[in-house]
DNA sequence: GCCACCAGCGTAAACGTTTAAGTAAAACGT
DNA sequence: ACGTTTTACTTAAACGTTTACGCTGGTGGC
């Protein structure tokens, strides 16, 4: 099909060493050489296969990508391509290729040991999954986006969720808010754990008391968001600030909250977390806790290069900063009347 | 690294010629040595190596995916989701992998070229992007997620947009309406001229008049659905029934109509695209017609690796068929006023 | 004018696999 | 019992690269 560097060979009358010398931009070819050789390969749109050089350099050129399978979120969430926008950047870049796999059976392992990836990155599998601490234990070189606590040894790279929480908590308590509540997520989720140590944190720091009805627990989804924020709505005082586990989910506690007559950020205010695209586009736009997903997905990548060129991490746990954008979904306080 | 069949052909004293017949269920080889040797590679935990199986070959193992970088709905959309479910499925069941890559520069023939794909699936490709037509010319196999008309020899994978719109109207008609409008997506869209199309068709066969001001075009996104609604809603009257270019679109729609006092379907009807997982999710479930993006996924999948195995495609541009799934959001037309 | 050296290039082996061609022994037919 | 086919295997080439090593011819030092 395509050129090889035989047929550049040939062309040129030299050697495949020599071809195979200059495209590799080595020295030890001649200036009249190295230019022929040039010119032959651009006209026969010559590309390397590469294949064949990974398979003399007994290393894969391409890193492996595992995203579940399950159909709760998978891709429904933002997060998912923007992390992966990232991980294809600095592959891009280091001129590696990315294969991919939805987890199940052996994927985690497949890619490497066949060749063809060498290394994976595991995209928020389920924190009970043990193919992955297998896999790890193989010998693969992996990376977890998000870190499993119980599975320490293999790198990670996560967000600042604490330092997050508290800074959304820092914020509506500099807005004049004390009765500030939680609409958490599944509790076996690692979000979930961090978010509500920070919010205890934040509201410690603020000298103010935590309730524990002024926490619920959730799911990720719209609906979850709609119905936590219908029961934190049915408290008497209801909280003036409602703090939810994502944007997705703020979206569901902005309709209950409308729904209601409630005017945001006028009778209360709304945080999110993610700022994904859309979350400046809801009425109002969201303030929200910027998660940098496409930087997970760089550091993530350029952490595997790192490993599978054994070289050394500088941090096995990066823990990426997040920031607060601040929108219009939070307003201090008003007066606690609903709309007339 | 991992075992080889030189290992296996080591260990069990017979030559790398016979593990390979061995492994590969090729007959000539004697029962005594077939055992034995299956015995050493499970030993052994021996995986093909896939890039050497490629060289000689001369045909990857792998199938290309293009997705589009832009910003715009990349992943937002569940619909990239689960069309790679499929691809995957498919491409698993035939012991292919999949290379990925994002679009931008020469994405679609790189990963051909460089011999890691035999084939490529672009995936909601702008309409105007040059290089699939330039890929194509090249000789690399391609199938087109959707169809580009003016692309026409190059395969394609679509849903049946027309007959989709036609049954919305059928369904509409048959509860009664008669005052229906149709909330469009961008007029550059594919889905938004084919499902125009199919709407004008549908009021036609059933005898009901096109009228302009029904039509408005709009984008696919949450917001673009709100404003649309808030729209229609200052006809007087106001139509009976929305149709709604996308499941996102229909969820602002249906946020707008409440937000006016509308009732979902009592005093408006309203039909989504896609059914996404979380149509079913909205208050009230929407009615909308489900497109089958998992078996587009392997449709395509199944077409590229016809292709690339020099076979003849049944069809070039299989148009597969879409279901009406009839929820809760559409109901006879009511009294016309607003709720109290 | 001799030897050493180096730039510039070719030869060949290697990576892990498949596969055509070859070979020895066993099985078969008559 | 002899030739022929079949069975069970080995040898070796090939896929497209990279790379250690070897070979030239020219340049330099002395």
């Amino acid at each position: 099909m395509s050129a090889t560097i035989k047929d550049i060979a040939r062309e040129a009358g030299v050697s495949i060493a020599t071809v195979s010398r200059t495209l590799n931009e080595e020295d030890g070819v001649g200036p009249v050489t190295r230019e022929k050789v040039l010119a032959i390969s651009r006209r026969l749109h010559y590309f390397p296969n590469l294949q064949a050089r990974s398979l003399v350099a007994q290393k894969p050129q391409a890193l492996g990508i595992v995203i579940p399978r399950t159909s709760d979120f998978a891709f429904s969430n933002p997060y998912y391509g923007e992390i992966l926008k990232g991980i294809e950047k600095k592959t891009r870049e280091s001129g590696q290729f990315l294969v991919f796999s939805f987890s199940g059976e052996e994927s985690y392992a497949r890619m490497v040991q066949h060749g063809l990836a060498s290394g994976v990155i595991v995209l928020a599998n389920r924190m009970d999954d043990p193919r992955v601490d297998e896999a790890w234990k193989m010998g693969i070189p992996l990376v977890l986006i998000p870190g499993n606590p119980r599975l320490s040894r293999i790198p990670s790279v996560d967000v600042d969720n604490l330092n997050g929480t508290i800074q959304v908590v820092d914020h509506l308590a500099g807005l004049g808010h004390r009765r500030m509540a939680f609409l958490n997520g599944p509790a076996d989720s690692k979000y979930s754990v961090e978010r509500t140590v920070g919010f205890r944190r934040g509201l410690k720091k603020k000298g103010l008391p935590f309730r524990k009805e002024m926490v619920l627990e959730s799911d990720f989804t719209e609906q979850g968001g709609y119905e936590g924020m219908k029961q934190f709505l049915s408290l008497s005082p209801p909280p003036t600030a409602v703090i939810v586990i994502n944007d997705f989910s703020a979206m569901g506690a902005l309709r209950a909250a409308k729904e209601r007559g409630y005017r945001i950020p006028k009778d209360i205010s709304l945080v999110g977390f993610g700022d994904v695209p859309f979350s400046s586009m809801t009425d109002p736009p969201l303030t929200t806790v910027r998660e940098p997903f496409q930087e997970m997905g760089q550091e993530a990548a350029g952490m595997l290069l790192k490993i599978v060129h054994g070289k050394k991490l500088p941090s096995r746990h990066p823990v990426l900063p997040v920031e607060l954008a601040i929108r219009e979904s939070t307003a201090p306080p008003g007066k606690k009347g609903r709309k007339a």
